[in-house]
Parts: C-alpha cells; sequence; structure tokens
DNA sequence: AGCCGGGCTAAGCGCCCGCTCAGCTTCGGC
DNA sequence: GCCGAAGCTGAGCGGGCGCTTAGCCCGGCT
C-alpha cells in the first residue's frame, strides 16, 4: 500500500549506492550474476555492461566477491523491510501473514534479477560475509515464525510444526525468484495474491477472513 | 512402500552407469558441483576425488558439460520414476498426491547432493541438452497437475487455480533440495510427512482423509 | 594560470582453466 | 609368447581469468 506503482520493476533499487560509476557497475553485475551465475560471470563482462574498462571496477570495489556482498546485503535489507513493513502492521495474524507473503511474494518477483543473485549466489560469499548475510536470513525467519506463532496463540492457526511451516512457507516465497519469469502469464502482484491464498491455507486459518468476495 | 530402507542415502543410486571408473567420476562430479557449484569446479578437482589424473576424465565424457548432462538427466528420471509409482497407484486423489509429495521431497531431501545439481545447475547446459531436460520437467509438473485436476474433478480439492497451485507444489518440493541438510534436526521422512500435509491444505482437501489418528 | 588529485584506460602479469596427446601398462585371444 | 586394444598418466598447450600498474584527462582550488 500507498507505494507509487507495485510493478516498479527496476525503477530505482540501487539509489542508496553512493558513487554514480558504482551504481551502474552494481547494477551490471545483478544483470550478469542473474544470467549466468557469478562463478560464469567475468570482471570484464560486469565492466562491459557498464560501459566502462575491466579496471574501472576496482576503483570502487575491492574484488569481484565484494560486488556480490554488497549485492546480497543491500538485497537482503530491502527484502526484510518490505516484510517487516507487512508483518508488523495491524490486524489480525491471518492478515498480518497474508500481506507479508504477498508482499514478500511480489518483491521477488518483480525484482527476481536481485532475488535471484541474494537467494542463490550465496555459497560464492567468504566466511565474513556469510556470516553477516546469515545473520539477516534469521531476522526474515524470525519474522515469519512470530506471525504464524501469534495466530496459533490467538487460536486463528492450526498449525502442527511451526519452526517447520515456518521454514516450507519461506522456502515456497524464495522459490518464486527462480522461476518467475516477466514474460510469463503472471504478473508479480497475481503470484503474490495466489501465495497468500495458498500460505494461508497451509496454517489452516478460516478462509473468509481475508478473503472479502 | 515396499523399497529396502526409506534413507537409502547414497546407496547405489549410479548402479545404470556402466564402466566402473565412470561412475566413480561421476559420483565425484555430484559431489563437487553439490558443495561449490558447476562453474566453480575444476575437471582436478573431479579426477582427484575419483582418484584419477584429470586426462583420464575425457576417456569416458567428451567434456565437462556431458559429465552435468548424465547426471542431469539420470537424476530427473530417477525423480520422474519416484513421482510417477506414487501418481499412479491406487487410491483417492487426495491419497496419490500425498504419496506423490511425500516420496518426493522424501527423494529431494535424501538425495539431496543428486537433486541439488539437478535442479539448481541447469542453466549450465547447452541448449540441446537443456531442451532434453525440460522434457522431463514437463512430465513432472503434468503428473502432479494431473492428480490435481482428478481432486478438483472429483470433489475432493478446491483450488481456484489448477496451473498456479500446481506450480507452487512443485517449487515447494523442489526447493527443499536447496536448505535440506542431512546434519539438521529432521530426517528426509519427516520432511515428506510435514509436506504432504501442507500440500494437501493448499488443495482445500478434507484433512482427514489421509489422517488416521 | 598552475597544480593537484580522483576517475578512468591500455596494457599486461601470473595463474589456472578445459582439454589434448604421446606413451606406458595391462590383459584377453590365439 | 606375442599382439592389439583399452585404460590411464605426465606433461603441457592455448587461452581467458582476476587483478595491477603506469600514465592520461579533467575539474576545482588557490
Amino acid at each position: 500500500m500507498s507505494g507509487a506503482r507495485e510493478s516498479d520493476g527496476e525503477a530505482q533499487p540501487w539509489a542508496e549506492v553512493t558513487p554514480d560509476a558504482a551504481r551502474r557497475l552494481l547494477v551490471a553485475a545483478v544483470e550478469a550474476f542473474a544470467e549466468r551465475g557469478y562463478h560464469a560471470t567475468t570482471t570484464r563482462d560486469i565492466a562491459g555492461r557498464a560501459g566502462m574498462s575491466p579496471a574501472a571496477l576496482y576503483i570502487h570495489y575491492k574484488t569481484k566477491e565484494e560486488l556480490l556482498h554488497r549485492i546480497s546485503r543491500v538485497g537482503h535489507e530491502k527484502a526484510l523491510e518490505v516484510l517487516n513493513t507487512a508483518a508488523r502492521g495491524a490486524g489480525t495474524a491471518a492478515e498480518r501473514l497474508a500481506e507479508a507473503v504477498r508482499s514478500f511474494v511480489c518483491w521477488h518477483a518483480a525484482q527476481h534479477t536481485v532475488a535471484r543473485v541474494v537467494q542463490y549466489e550465496l555459497d560464492a560469499l567468504g566466511p565474513e560475509a556469510w556470516a553477516e548475510i546469515r545473520g539477516l536470513r534469521r531476522q526474515v525467519d524470525a519474522e515469519v515464525r512470530g506471525i504464524i506463532e501469534d495466530g496459533v496463540a490467538s487460536g486463528e492457526f492450526d498449525v502442527p510444526d511451526v519452526r517447520g511451516t515456518t521454514l516450507a512457507v519461506l522456502s515456497l516465497c524464495i522459490d518464486v525468484a527462480r522461476w518467475f519469469s516477466a514474460d510469463g502469464p503472471r504478473t508479480p502482484d497475481e503470484v503474490g495474491a495466489l501465495y497468500a491464498d495458498l500460505v494461508l491455507r497451509m496454517v489452516g486459518a478460516k478462509q473468509d477472513a481475508s478473503r472479502p468476495a
């Protein structure tokens, strides 16, 4: 709600990356990593997409891995922010869960290029970078588990295995980044709505709670 | 049902790969690809794990990509076989869907090393190999969609969007290969059971249909 | 006007990649 | 006992990788 348009796509998600050339390199790296994977992408390819010489990359980033690290951190922060906004809003547990899944999935679909890198290139990170990212991922997990626990406590949900169900819900949402294509038949909003409904079913919520029609 | 033990793990899944040295190389490649990814794995690493010199690889396989292709095809065939056995058994749509998800998920968890390669290294394949694999993937999709359509037709399931729900169910199952770890708290069988339950909820099946207790 | 420093490039270093090839060993058929 | 084929190795080729360095350009301060 309130955001300019929902299907922003690639509007200006990297406004916080400050030198302009650094941002162009980072955007180029996201595209390349998403298309071919981190290890199959060369620094020459990244620099070429950004319209620069290979050496220019090393003025703004110490190594190729630092590029991945930056993408990964900013991407995780964005996804977490989207999730938190929905999770901490007002409403019943069912409403919050539906909105959390809807917006989280919508982001993974609309930003599937970034999301693909963020979710599937993690093991190219070194131990320190990975430790930092793992903290963000734990926050994501805790946020979703919190809503589900609320729903169980209030009697809205029927969930025998809270940790397992949380894992499954997040797994479902994250995997959107793998299969979603802008050329496909569904818009990010449609996928978000479908997934919100499916997740409410998974937790045994009363269906009429968030389906007005 | 009937199979020796459920959590076979790495029993002898590559019995059909005939020269013994070729099998050892293939098993080594599966391990290496699953750990580091296809592009980050070197032919020297594969040969080393198999206890051979780098050149030995090229006696049994034309290129490194052919190794991936072989792994991918055999892996997809195994997964499809597991799914088909369950999907084409007797029983209501709910029972068949539950058993299909249970065994498919169980395979992805127990064989998560292979499954990881099969599901996440696909885009390293060339166009011809990818076209072949895509055919197998379509069969997987059609099999699951068939059960869900049966359940809708018989009134067992309540599914507004069959294609979307099929996609979500398969996505959920496949993603198990990404997060499952043998060191984790759950056995493959436990994950299979949990997921079968969650999927029955997603399709709006009557819960008591397959829960004896 | 003169200079200084950051942004950028052309060139290239050292390394390791996928893959090849000549030659060695081994073993079944006669 | 000899031969040819198959399996395998040690050495190495061509090339592309991540990354560095010397030097150019240009805008801003004095």
